[in-house]
DNA sequence: CATGAATGAGCCTTCATTCAT
DNA sequence: AATGAATGAAGGCTCATTCAT
């Protein structure tokens, strides 16, 4: 419960592939995210061009502008709407009453499809927090609160405590490690998908449960 | 010692800027890797052009495309340097003879130093792998060989045997922990230097150390 | 009249400079042909580029680009608009309702003003004929059309019919002469206009007139 | 034998795939005017590129600018040398002896292989001789030539005097018609090619025949 | 004479963004 | 609020030509 006010803003599901005319202002601003985030998931932040993502989302590219200042804000929108649904995601899963273990994997699992569903933006992300100091701002905001939220996690699980930097290192591995699932590196790898949830699960596993 | 025929490729260090004229078509082509990987490094791929590597490296627009069909064949060649250059240095601590712990940490700052250094060309490669096919292959490739490799090494040096997957997870977390290192996430996270270099080491020690 | 409907599509009269804005589409789109053939017939297909064109017509660079895919798809709209242009003064001639000798005169003056006023565009068009496949087929295929109506307008006329081989040779020869004509050959070998036109006139007469 | 003064210089048959190197001056340009000639034909003026014409020639880059000012001198060379060759076989054919039909048979037949074998260079020529005046002086003095040279044909032939004006549409007439053999059109308009052959000589056989 | 590395003007094309309607 | 034509800076790449060796 607490998790969920760590959410930052509520979501609104958006189909992203009819083509709507005419809406609240609110509606647009949904769509063309959502048209954007399709676009970036398939062809990457430099791969896709802002008068596109208004076409997909049924708009004229003026639009387009109207709602967004550049193509880094519609990005960073994009962006906060999954950390969002991810977060939400996660609290329903912590919120389930179910047992560590398959809390666990049950997390572990949806990361992995949240990774899947957000990977071109994800892999374009990494370069912008790089060569864009707006992103990055952005992204430390958002890479802070994880890791407020992991420390408050355990308090609230009764795990036992660990450092920041334990935290840190957690989240870098799963978040490696799914974005190696999304982009399919475990096939190109020759690794086998179950093992690799398996170590996954343990690895998550002691962020929820209460010692032995 | 081993490892040293794992490298692929002897490395060539060259000054970046000044003026030359006049070279074998070998230097020119390393100046130009140079400059590369200098811009990369500095603005990422996205955020250079070919026309200003040239420039950089000291010669005119024509010359870059005479030595590479485009910015991706100098990215991919900057890329090659690099992993090279950073098997060397690995080949070199290993062979140091130094206990255990102390090459686990030599690896770890060396690491954390290549990283550091290029860290630009490795933000653009992440995005790259998602978005354009041929990157993806040879970073495939440098990935495969980077696992065959761990494989390898543990077997000199008398480490239990891991899964591949387990070698995978381990790649994963140093990769993407290096990262946060170069680019400067540890300072804006409020993480320690110290203590993660301690948690990477200890990640690393496995490898190398003898059971017990 | 029955040539009247071989003629392919209307053509559009455009002035070629100023500095227009705001146009439907298909204006700017006869500019940007208009300002084309202006160009064309001044320097050449290789003496030209999109840039140039653009500007010429009062549009941006861009602008071009939202029209054609590259030069050569204006080259083919603006030998398209020649030939259009071309024929349907052809027709009117035809159904001027003079004596066959007036009809056949006004047939080569008009031939001699259409190949000077597309000169350019001729001299280009025999080289991309040759190089450039796309441009060969369409070039090919007002040729085989000039052909059948060739033949059509004899059987109208009550002309002798006459092999398809000698029509190409007809065609071939008032080509090349008013091809002559429009480059200024004629001056500069020292041959009279007058006389050259008589023989044109005779030339062209025999498809016209009833024998006897 | 008139006729062979007409010729403007002593051509040099050379092998124009063979890669030699060392020679005279002379051996070398010859070298490099068969491999440019051999270029043209294949991809045209513009399809050719300098750097390329050394390199089929078996020199390098600097080489070809020691020998030509500029490209257009190397097609001006090659032009040059394929009128003279056509010249000479035309010379050849006058004085065989055989009778004026099958000189004109011989003309034509011998007119379609040159303008077959120099297809390239003839498309270009027509685009050049419009856009650039250098071509166009060149190719203007050597048409004035054969204008004078036809004249010269029908006294020493004792076939009856015609305008300049006729022999223009003569040449004009022949030299179209034979680039629609060398360029394949008779193929894709359908035409045949026998019977156009049997047309070009009952056109050239009044400049050979007697009257009567 | 010959070499070939180097030059750089110039053309082609894309795309983020503006603005008149 | 929405439209979409128009903009033009910014790259990508080629190729005729030069020049140091």
């Amino acid at each position: 419960m607490a998790v969920n006010n760590l959410v930052w803003k509520a979501p609104r599901k958006e189909p992203r592939t009819s083509r709507p005319k005419r809406g609240t202002p609110e509606q647009t601003r949904q769509r063309l995210i959502a048209a954007a985030a399709h676009l970036f998931n398939r062809v990457g932040y430099h791969g896709t061009d802002s008068n596109r993502i208004a076409k997909e989302a049924g708009y004229s590219t003026g639009t387009f502008y109207k709602h967004f200042k550049d193509k880094r804000e519609v990005f960073l929108a994009a962006y906060e709407a999954w950390v969002t649904a991810e977060w939400e995601a996660v609290s329903a899963e912590l919120a389930s009453g179910k047992d560590p273990e398959a809390v666990a994997r049950g997390l572990v699992l949806l990361s992995i499809e949240f990774h899947t569903r957000w990977r071109g933006l994800r892999a374009s992300l990494r370069e912008l927090v790089f060569s864009d100091s707006v992103v990055r701002r952005f992204y430390l905001a958002q890479r802070r609160r994880q890791l407020d939220i992991m420390r408050e996690l355990r308090a609230t699980s009764g795990a036992p405590a660990r450092s920041r930097e334990d935290d840190a290192v957690h989240l870098f591995t799963t978040e490696r490690t799914f974005d190696a699932f999304a982009q399919g590196e475990l096939r190109d790898l020759g690794l086998h998908r179950k093992v690799l949830i398996e170590r996954m699960v343990q690895t998550v596993l002691p962020l929820l449960a209460h010692p032995g």
